[in-house]
RNA sequence: GGGGACGUGGCGCAAUUGGUUAGCGCGUCGGCUUGUCACGCCGAAGGUUGCGGGUUCAAGUCCCGUCGUCCUCGCCA
């Protein structure tokens, strides 16, 4: 190229007016007034517009746009009536003196403009031209300060990062690996990391007391709109701590992105609830606290009601009947509460029993089963003339998820989140198992390698009580960390291993190297990971983490780019002595 | 694996109850144009209505199947 750039498309103002310099950019519009053009010149730093005589560089005339373009000229103070407020660099224009043109284009297959609104699947397959739209371009910049905000934040708070290993040990618990054959052994594979869990641990035990990493983690599992196959986390652990102390580090890690990122300025310590109130209140372990509404309990009622679902629901072990009330959602029609009891459904309560306290009495599924003292019970939870309330029956969980979603139904079609407000807040006290129906054992509820915050009773006792340290990190009803209080003493997590059904022999096979690693004075330690995908998400205030990924995958896994996954060729099976079917 | 939504020139959309030659905007191509900034004006090209079958005198529209995309339940320690 003959002029290289000496100033970029975004920078020059007034004062720079008379100034000689060269652009390089893509141009964005070209306007033709015949004897007299106009075009506008973008790169990653904006927009500046350049003036043609196109009698003088008739060049101008193969020009359209997405070409690339270098222009030498003088930069020049616009006539007063011609200014742009609307840019910042709209006092000015470049005049060309000359126009190198450094490369064509095809005809893109969609305008690269701000609001152009096209399939996402056409702007994914030509990813470097969504790029180009400030949009796109702005969320990869807000990637780009997170990193770098949470970086400096974990390193002035005395922490190291440490890489591990993206070839690892395959484990069959929790997410599906994705597996990578062995070429050099023969039938053996690794796994991808699902987190860097083991290592990082390892690392306590080797003495490197406060870890991080910003590490990509990959986990074979269905997409959604909040979850890809490989994803970033922040992944934090340190030893001789308390969960308060990986909470305070994480506190001053959130403030401070959200300070300097969203501009946001939010108070901590952040308030803490326990998971079984924070599903008592809310019906979730990711609560929503922008909305007031909260549920209450109707066991005691429900047990006398003549209304049979609720009478055998709470007869059942840890049977229970949950209600909410919807502030004057007496007015509302068929349908919003049509639409929740799907919603109801869907999360796996059976129904959902309502009743509007209308002025002529209540109205609606449970109105004839209602006795004097439910009546009064619903006005003791709060509810008045003019409301709606709503009810699942089950067990604990069930009843309250499913209530639970409803409430967030009902808060966003009546719009009662504030959205105004940053709601920070640590969910503690996890059960530490959870029963799996279909192989009909208990498994970890985290993972296998999270302290109990009491003693394990010997294996084969009832262990669906026991709570762990583990706690999760909400905003705005959104999860976007988990983490632990670790197992340090191995005799501790061989317990874990035989409750969740391990025998010895597997435990061995499975996790031997790291139960060695804990018999090597491991210290008390704790983490924790946040998936920073979501929280560019958030802070980007998108509606899919497609958005904020530069090469997503879409739902089916795919990469529409670069056509992945591929058939490999047959002598890349060979290598790996698998053969394709 | 289940449920829902969508699929019409390159892009975004329209087309009444099934009814004439499938329209509009943007883009593209050609022409005009000296102060525009989504420049403007004139003109042109561009369609197997995702694909396959069916019903009908007649299908973009109705039915069945199929493919694709998105959302979602399951799944995600």
């Amino acid at each position: 190229m003959r002029h290289q750039r000496t100033r970029t498309c975004g920078e020059l103002r007034i004062e720079n007016a008379t100034e000689k310099v060269v652009l390089n950019g893509w141009i964005q519009a070209i306007r033709d007034h015949g004897g007299l053009m106009f075009i506008d010149l973008r790169d990653r730093y904006g927009f500046t517009q350049v003036v043609v005589d196109p009698a003088r560089l008739p060049q101008v005339n193969e020009l359209g746009p997405e070409w690339v373009i270098a222009i030498a000229g003088e930069v020049r103070a616009r006539p007063a009536d011609a200014r742009n407020a609307e840019r910042s660099t709209g006092e000015i224009e470049v005049v060309a003196d000359d126009i190198e043109i450094l490369n064509g284009t095809k005809v893109p297959p969609f305008e690269i403009t701000d609001d152009c609104r096209t399939r996402e699947e056409l702007r994914l397959e030509h990813r470097y031209l969504d790029m180009r739209r400030r949009p796109v371009l702005a969320n990869m910049e807000l990637r780009s300060r997170l990193n770098h905000t949470i970086r400096s934040s974990m390193m002035e708070q005395g922490f190291m990062e440490v890489e591990t290993p993206i070839l690892m040990k395959t484990s069959p618990e929790g997410a599906r690996d994705f597996l990578v054959p062995s070429r050099v052994h023969p039938g053996q594979a690794y796994g991808l990391p699902q987190s860097p869990q083991l290592f990082k641990q390892t690392l306590m035990v080797a003495g490197i007391d406060r870890y991080f990493q910003i590490c990509r983690c990959f986990r074979d599992e269905d997409l959604r709109a909040d979850r890809q196959l490989e994803f970033t986390q922040l992944d934090v652990e340190m030893s001789f701590v308390r969960q308060e102390d990986v909470f305070l580090v994480m506190e001053r890690v959130m403030a401070r992105v959200w300070k300097d990122i969203a501009g946001v300025s939010v108070a901590a310590p952040f308030p803490k609830l326990s998971w079984e109130e924070s599903m008592a209140r809310f019906g979730s372990d990711k609560p929503e606290t922008r909305c007031s509404l909260e549920c209450f309990d109707f066991s005691a009622r429900a047990a006398q009601s003549t209304f049979r679902v609720f009478a055998q629901a709470v007869a059942k072990p840890q049977g229970t009947v949950r209600g909410l009330v919807i502030p004057g959602g007496a007015s509302l029609a068929r349908k919003p509460i049509d639409d929740a009891e799907v919603v109801a459904k869907t999360y796996g309560a059976g129904g959902l029993a309502w009743v509007k306290l209308t002025p002529e009495g209540p109205q609606g599924t449970l109105a004839r089963f209602l006795q004097p003292e439910d009546l009064t019970a619903l006005a003791e939870a709060g509810a008045k003339t003019g409301d709606l309330v709503v009810f699942t029956a089950g067990r604990f969980e069930a009843a309250l998820t499913a209530l639970g979603q409803v409430r967030l139904h009902f808060a966003r079609h009546l719009n009662l989140i504030d959205t105004s407000q940053t709601h920070f807040l640590w969910i503690t006290d996890f059960p530490m198992f959870e029963w799996n129906e279909e192989e009909q054992r208990f498994e970890a509820k985290h993972h296998m390698f999270t302290a109990p915050t009491s003693e394990l009773p010997e294996p084969g006792a009832d262990i669906s009580h026991i709570k762990a340290s583990l706690y999760d990190l909400v905003v705005n009803g959104n999860e976007i960390g988990s983490g632990s209080i670790r197992i340090h003493r191995p005799e501790v997590q061989a317990k874990v291993f035989a409750h969740v059904g391990l025998t010895a022999e597997q435990a061995a096979d499975k996790f031997g190297w790291f139960l060695r690693v804990l018999e090597y004075g491991a210290p008390p330690h704790g983490g924790i990971a946040l998936g920073v995908d979501r929280i560019a998400m958030l802070l980007a205030n998108a509606a899919s983490l497609r958005d904020v990924i530069a090469f997503p995958k879409i739902s089916n896994g795919t990469c529409l780019m670069t056509q992945s996954p591929s058939a490999p060729d047959e002598k890349q099976w060979r290598e790996l002595n698998l053969r394709p079917n």
